[in-house]
DNA sequence: TAAATTCCTATTGTGTACAAGTTGTATTTT
DNA sequence: AAAATACAACTTGTACACAATAGGAATTTA
């Protein structure tokens, strides 16, 4: 009977997890208790402990007498994310090369298996959720208590800049997505042969690749406006 | 009448985490929701939402049906902490040298001055306390939230690892000390000066230091035993 | 006497009712 | 008509009571 109530409660973390990383809730939209209380059967005393923790992990922020919001992204995140990934992302790579059991490098390639699927039938979303599973792996195998917590906040982070901006419009953007994939088979292997300056050099790539992908969708290219069909102060 | 809540609430709050900092409250400890319920004038409810964002946060671990314990720390985490913590620290003094404001660094000059009294007159906790604000307010300085989840869980297992090590029962031990205290000074030195090449160097000289304080707890001073008390194998 | 099993007690988890607070709307006032 | 205030509806926070579970005590059995 309490496993019932376990369960709802599991399923109710899973789904706003989910539809955070997903960006099907929006960086800074409103959760509504009464509505998800109802949704899941659940009543709001637990609901409310759920928000606690996802606050905690980064998901949401929580401000008194107001309704929780999923964590807002902001220029300056973008930025401090770009500042800190690096860092956190060769280190945990290094430790994993390190430290990773034969379980777990199954399971990395599964979840790389998934990744490829998503990329070649699956939706954005997929691809979000398989790459985010693929990164959490690398994180588990860290085993790093220190390092997790700014580790797991990244991710959260990734898979929502990864929602906005890995939206293969071009043919460079789809090229980039497929560069990624092997950069993963390339972190498998590193991983597997142990070889944690590998693993290291490969964290450094993955993110250059992630910041020229954001560029690319910051900066599109310039439409292609036959000459003299816009007035132009001064010849070319 | 509300504000008395919140107050009792963030009064409780406050107490677990200094408790946990200087190790009145054991790492392992059990909680006892009643009493504390009782202690502190609220219903489980709020109490228990407490509990959540300080597991969030590091301070306690959470296991279902049974009591909130105080976060563990093993051999383990002793390691795990002595990898992370270089680089960790590192970043964030970097870029609290480049991104601190004049208030941040009045009140980190004002935190020193605690430190220091701490260090002429206070107790080990006072101590502990007055040097984890220090270390505190210079996160806060970095201002990067994807580094600071990290940051502050290594901040609470620092205080607990030199609650427990650091001991003045030396001469050495005591100069370890002062000489902590002057690598504040020289922290808060950089800051000012935005020097951020100088205040990694320091944060790797005060983790170091760390380092030398703990080896010195656990490998203690050969005891000065007379020639010939004790058999030898061989001759000095 | 030792082991195992059942029952009891203490503690944790959830639901519900109520209190406190916030926000939007309508009415009044200038 | 615009601004300010008061009111009402809704949302969040807390308390309390009850349900479910864990761990130990006591009794039974070998």
């Amino acid at each position: 009977m309490k496993d019932e109530a376990k369960k709802r409660k599991d399923e109710l973390r899973e789904h706003l997890k989910v539809s955070i990383l997903t960006l099907r809730l929006r960086p800074g939209a409103d959760l509504d208790e009464a509505q998800l209380s109802d949704a899941f059967g659940l009543s709001r005393t637990p609901l409310r402990e759920v928000f606690r923790q996802l606050a905690g992990e980064g998901y949401l922020d929580l401000r008194t007498n107001r309704s929780a919001r999923v964590s807002e992204m902001s220029y300056t995140t973008l930025r401090d994310f770009f500042l800190a990934a690096p860092m956190i992302y060769g280190a945990v790579l290094r430790l994993a090369a390190q430290n990773a059991t034969p379980d777990q490098i199954e399971e990395l390639k599964t979840s790389q298996e998934s990744f490829k699927a998503a990329l070649r039938s699956g939706s954005g979303e997929e691809r979000a959720l398989a790459n985010n599973r693929f990164h959490e792996i690398t994180g588990e195998m860290s085993g790093n208590i220190y390092l997790l917590p700014s580790y797991n906040r990244l991710l959260i982070d990734h898979s929502r800049i990864g929602m906005t901006f890995y939206r293969p419009q071009t043919a460079e953007m789809s090229e980039n997505l497929s560069e990624a994939s092997q950069q993963h088979d390339a972190i498998i292997a590193a991983i597997e042969a142990r070889d944690e300056t590998a693993a290291a050099q490969l964290a450094e790539d993955h993110w250059n690749l992630s910041r020229d992908q954001i560029e690319l969708f910051v900066m599109p290219e310039a439409l292609d406006v036959p000459m003299g069909a816009l007035p132009r102060s001064k010849p070319a």
